[in-house]
DNA sequence: TGAAATATACCCCCTGAAGGGTTAGTTGGT
DNA sequence: ACCAACTAACCCTTCAGGGGGTATATTTCA
């Protein structure tokens, strides 16, 4: 989009109070535009294009195919737009979810109208907004545990074997002997209590030891 | 902290006229008080203990100690504190890596001053505040490749590669034969241009494919 | 409807990576 | 002076991983 042009806003969003609550909100409240609204993303797809928004809306919760199903879809017909979230779900794999698939922002209904359109410009010029809630999420699913019993060491090679490498892959990189790495390895079996590598990644993942 | 209580705030910054620009922004501007500022985290790490604050303003930059490096030790010494990240660094790794250590929130020194009180409120009501551009990089990271050239069932499979699971374990998973795992495998790899597993998951990260 | 893409399944071969057990020297911090 | 961490080496066995080739349902879409 242009910069002297007034960005296209498209809201899919099936609860029609909300639907229309949002549109008479930007169009009333904010520079932009909101040039079309639908229900459904089926009800949607084959008209989008044409509208070709700028930002598009997107409910979670949809009839037929979900927010999460429609965003590559959505991704393959424009991709130029920016794709916002809005939604009363916030489970860590939702949202995990939903950014993984191309969502530039993702917000929750509880948060101030104001926001959302806030949210609108931040996209517009390149940032990625968060409701607080959204953002504590996210943040969450990054931290590691404070409290491993691994030493740095283990942590290390552990997170080499998370990458795929092998034992003399993880020598070389290191600059120890195969043989080294044995017996980190088997130290890490030992704390972890497990007997296999797939057994040791799964156990780090949850505890977010890596 | 207790509500009625004043939010305490430290500042660890090199930078003196940052570090007493922004305690005489929150001291007259917010409701919260700056009970101590170091600049270094070896100069505030035997006395931080009894300042005892609710929110550690933290810079990245800093002269011993770097401040990814005192994020672990400041969260052992007070593990109730909620530490803000505050610098000009901003590459993927540097904010990754500090959400990873326990940072509570993160923002770029472009930002502006009222966005920093902000932050503060926010991590207080248990919010993950960041700066539009921290956001943006953060979501980057977690984006999926949409152009990738696997088909599902070989996306799914590498992932479960990237579990650690073995031939049999996938196998398992997905109710197909150890040879069909075998030949999926073996278009990943012809696809990929890689000859291991290792690599594979190399290749795949590095392009987001998984 | 018919071609292309995808998913499924099986055969052979061979190397070495993976896991278990044990012992022991060196270093760094309190 | 001690303990935890890091390093290194030797023993052993098994089977997972990777290379090669081939065949055939099933699905998708033009």
């Amino acid at each position: 989009m242009q910069d002297q042009e007034i960005a296209k806003i498209v809201i899919i969003e099936d609860d029609e109070t909300i639907r229309e609550g949002y549109t008479y909100l930007i169009n009333h409240t904010s520079p932009y535009r909101v040039v079309n609204s639908y229900p459904s993303f089926d009800a949607a797809k084959s008209k989008i294009a044409k509208d070709n928004p700028d930002v598009i809306i997107l409910d979670i919760q949809l009839p037929g195919t979900s927010g999460i199903e429609a965003l590559p879809l959505l991704k393959k017909l424009l991709p130029q737009t920016f794709i916002i979230m809005l939604t009363v779900y916030e489970t860590e794999q939702i949202i995990l979810d939903a950014l993984a698939n191309g969502a530039s922002g993702y917000f929750t209904k509880n948060s101030a109208s104001a926001k959302v359109i806030e949210a609108i410009k931040e996209v517009l010029q390149g940032g990625g907004p968060m409701s607080p809630d959204v953002a504590k999420t996210v943040i969450m699913s990054l931290q590691k545990n404070p409290d491993s019993p691994l030493t740095k060491r283990e942590t290390q090679i552990l997170g080499l074997i998370n990458k795929g490498k092998d034992r003399s892959q993880i020598a070389n990189e290191l600059f120890i002997e195969v043989e080294t790495v044995k017996t980190h390895i088997k130290n890490i079996y030992m704390k972890l209590n497990v007997n296999s590598k797939a057994d040791a990644i799964t156990v780090a993942k949850s505890n977010k030891l890596i």
